[in-house]
DNA sequence: TTGAAAGCGCTACCAG
DNA sequence: CTGGTAGCGCTTTCAA
């Protein structure tokens, strides 16, 4: 393994100036720094991860704990991990997976040990014991995801509650006076973060609005196709005339088939829009209107916020909420009166 | 934090002494290591992970290169960095996540800087990129998977060949005389590694064992639910009476569902068996026999193989197939005779 | 614009 | 059984 020392020497140069030209921490002429270069790329030269963690005070590595829950839905999840190695890489730092079956373990361990810079919290739960240790710890800890206890922390995540608003609004835009939901299994609604943020808001804003408003899960534990199609009973059951979906891509295939079965049309009889997904909406059976869950987006600021907490400007504790975008893809339009309606509103929420 | 001279301190002793005690590689007296403990706990001391890297010649880290291709399986996947992860923990390394869109780029970094003491290749392809590199560092490898090209190579895998044939076997033990193999999308047999094998091994046992047999996929670029239904489809019309699968769960769903819906029951009119599944077949609607590709099986033996491949009894390149174990759910029976199968054998395969 | 050299915190060798 | 100490390879003052 080529040392420093053997690049100074082939380069006719010191140690020092070949560090320095290395890190551009200092100016070096051009021809020194072409003799440098040559000599780096002719040997092979890559700096000691160890020395230089050592000697410097970056480790130039970010621990990303991710307590995989049975619940975890896969495809996303590892949506969120590639996204985050991707934009670590792209600042020059490598990913460091921290799955130890005690959350705590892993991350009082690199924080105590001094093997990364930075940690990213993922998969973040309501009551995540990961909060208390973090204010415990001096490495820097940026949460992708809102805790409830959330106060002193850097979060980042997709504005939920805005996007479902954004939702219901659309809806309400075009003319719909009962909305329904599709939410996660029954599970998540107690285990996760989002979900019932999104519930809420949901039924906030409908009630805001003026609507009715339905709600149904997907699953009890997992997400199941009976309950998925029940969901769509239970919606028009209620007279709901527009969805909102808050579920899986699976969960949305099964919708848009049951739909298909029980003759209903997108969106003439029905209309959809989905929140918070990180598939592509557009290459479902019928292409679905979105307020799309964009992994990069949360994981290319969480990493950008992981780099200037290691500089001067550290940033303030607080949410970081990125904006929700609406992406089209006519599955909404606005309601014809009496059309594919039932006449009876059904019984829940209110009526105005 | 803390350092290990604070740690000597209070505990009395010399800064080499508290080393000795921590990696036990010298007799320490009970009373001095007593002593030590107790400093060390209560100063929560961790020792600092760049100098040990520095000084010491191990890194305690593992890199993981897993070029995420868009046919991967998400949780397929998942669950082997899972118990890469775990297996790695369990053996006080911490695991480098590498997901470099050149996967090689990745690599060749961590062998230069001497970041990580051996890599784990997963997610192998037939001809693998990561094969030559591998071949040109010094950091010890070990492939999960098997690639082509694997002369010199340390490659753990299940017995795919083995596990297939064995599951012929039993087909042909119950008396069944036309057999099909319900495979992954096409995609996979062009640019994954075990789904060949498994076709190959199902036709090659099939022809010895005096059978009719065949071969259906269930996509083409992805898994679809019409193109599964359909492969369910020509298996009974080719007049098979025995199925093996080797396809996503979600195929297996959907293979029990179209069984279900054409009147067809399991084991009575149709016998399956799934070949490595890497999920729990006794958990789907009708459980399945299987020969189960065991995550933590593979992941383990690789961990294990790379910590040997950092001490003295180095091991020999080669590939280690881990044996099939067969998993009975009662869903293989014997064959009726004339029950529930067609009266002409289709048009493929040798018949007998 | 460049060098020399003092550490960074630990491991492991050499003594005792 | 225990101490002293020479590096590990790099970064970063301090000097020139």
């Amino acid at each position: 393994m080529v040392k420093i020392n053997e690049v100074a020497e082939a380069a006719g140069v010191s140690i020092s100036t070949v560090s320095y030209a290395l890190s551009g921490k200092r100016p070096i002429s051009p021809d020194t720094r072409r003799r440098i270069e040559d000599a780096v790329r002719e040997l092979g030269y890559s700096p000691n991860a160890g020395a230089r963690m050592l000697a410097g005070s970056r480790t130039q590595i970010f621990a990303l704990t991710e307590p995989l829950r049975k619940d975890t839905h896969a495809p996303t999840h590892m949506a969120f991990v590639l996204a985050t190695a991707v934009a670590a890489r792209r600042n020059d730092y490598d990913v460091l997976l921290l799955t130890d079956e005690d959350a705590k373990a892993g991350m009082g361990r690199v924080a105590a040990n001094g093997l990364v810079d930075a940690i990213l919290v993922l998969d973040v739960a309501p009551d995540d014991e990961r909060v208390k240790l973090s204010r415990a710890i001096s490495t820097p800890t940026i949460f992708i995801g809102v805790p409830d206890d959330n106060e002193g922390l850097v979060c980042v995540d997709l504005d939920f509650e805005g996007a479902t608003a954004l939702a219901v609004d659309r809806l309400a835009d075009a003319g719909h006076r009962i909305v329904g939901l599709i939410g996660q299994p029954d599970v998540s609604y107690e285990k996760s973060n989002f979900p019932p943020r999104v519930r809420a808001s949901f039924e906030e804003r409908a009630e805001a609005r003026g609507l009715a408003h339905v709600f149904a899960t997907t699953g009890t534990k997992r997400t199941s196709r009976t309950a998925t199609r029940r969901a769509v009973g239970q919606l028009r059951d209620a007279g709901a005339t527009a969805f909102v979906l808050h579920c899986t891509e699976e969960a949305h295939a099964v919708v848009l088939g049951e739909l298909a079965e029980l003759g209903l049309r997108v969106p003439d009889d029905v209309s959809l829009v989905s929140v918070g997904a990180s598939f592509d909406t557009g290459a479902l059976a019928t292409p679905l209107d979105s307020i799309p869950l964009v992994p990069e987006a949360s994981c290319d600021l969480a990493v950008d916020l992981a780099i200037r907490s290691l500089g001067e400007d550290r940033p303030e504790p607080g949410l970081r909420l990125i904006a929700p975008t609406y992406v089209s893809n006519a599955s909404v339009a606005a309601l014809v009166p009496g059309a594919g309606v039932h006449s009876s509103p059904g019984s829940e929420g209110p009526t105005p």
